[in-house]
DNA sequence: CCCGTGCCCTGGCGGC
DNA sequence: TGCCGCCAGGGCACGG
């Protein structure tokens, strides 16, 4: 599930590679994923310019538009030669090369939008966005949290408090920051709250690095799976021994999400 | 405004 | 072995 840093390598994977392209034409083989009814006549000779990144956000600037992609759990973009549809792709962008650039989704969970530059950090999905980790204010994340009764676990889940934190993030976040994932947010000190942000910067910068790693030849697949896995603490580690103190990781459920904590070194 | 629930969707897995 | 039912999850709409 693409989270920032597998978003981020992303973008740096399609930027080099698309910058001054231009699509010539678009298939859209399943409407629900396209939010904007005239999308592919919006992007018909439309050149891309850069590609940006607003939390889990893909946001390619083109000529006089904008448009917005989210891979939601298992968006991927490939590039490759015009060949016949293979399942479970359901955007196919021709470009002037010849090339086509392709959006595979099993899950059909992704979801595609065109603003105009005027307005698209003023309209959803981007209005209410929070701040990345390294762009937020631990002060103002700090009162924000004081006046809410959620779990920690909802609140960095919530990309309108900070943006780009996913569900395993989240995890390794707390971890490292030893507050346990149903702590209420109103009960957090200001001192919790510098630590949950620099640890949020820390373990995305540090995936960062590991997601860049793994960029492969622009002909297969541009990928979301990096390194990272590897440097897991607790997410995926049920049962097996906390790497500080030794005690079971366990399974919950916090907020509807399989959460994985130490029983021990997380403090409610 | 705040919070909980359900929806979108399909591969994979548990249970029998 | 085979089939069925259910679960996972990001973001948003909706309802209390």
């Amino acid at each position: 599930m693409p989270e920032l840093p597998e978003v981020e390598t992303v973008r740096r994977t399609l930027e080099p590679i698309l910058k001054d392209k231009t699509i010539v034409d678009v298939a859209v083989y399943h409407q629900n994923m396209v939010e904007t009814p005239d999308f592919i006549e919006q992007l018909k000779n439309q050149t891309i310019k850069s590609i940006d990144r607003m939390g889990k956000f893909l946001i390619f600037k083109l000529n006089d538009k904008v448009m917005i992609s989210h891979l939601r759990m298992e968006g991927k973009y490939f590039l490759t030669d015009p060949r016949k549809k293979h399942p479970h792709e359901h955007v196919v962008f021709y470009l002037d090369n010849g090339q086509t650039l392709i959006y595979h989704d099993v899950r059909k969970f992704g979801k595609f939008q065109i603003r105009s530059y005027e307005n698209y950090r003023k309209v959803s999905p981007l209005l209410k966005l929070g701040p990345e980790p390294k762009e937020a204010n631990p002060q103002v994340i700090y009162k924000q949290l004081k006046k809410r009764h959620i779990t920690i676990k909802q609140a960095l889940l919530d990309q309108h408090v900070m943006a780009g934190l996913g569900n395993i993030y989240v995890d390794e976040t707390l971890f490292r920051a030893q507050l346990h994932p149903q702590k209420n947010t109103s009960t957090l000190t200001k001192k919790q709250v510098e630590s949950l942000v620099k640890h949020a910067i820390d373990v995305l910068n540090h995936a960062i690095e590991l997601g860049g790693s793994t960029i492969r030849s622009y002909y297969a697949t541009i990928g979301v799976d990096g390194k990272f896995q590897n440097e897991l603490k607790v997410h995926t580690k049920k049962d097996e021994p906390c790497p500080v103190c030794q005690t079971q990781i366990i399974k919950i459920k916090v907020g509807g999400r399989g959460t994985y904590v130490c029983p021990r070194c997380q403090k409610k």
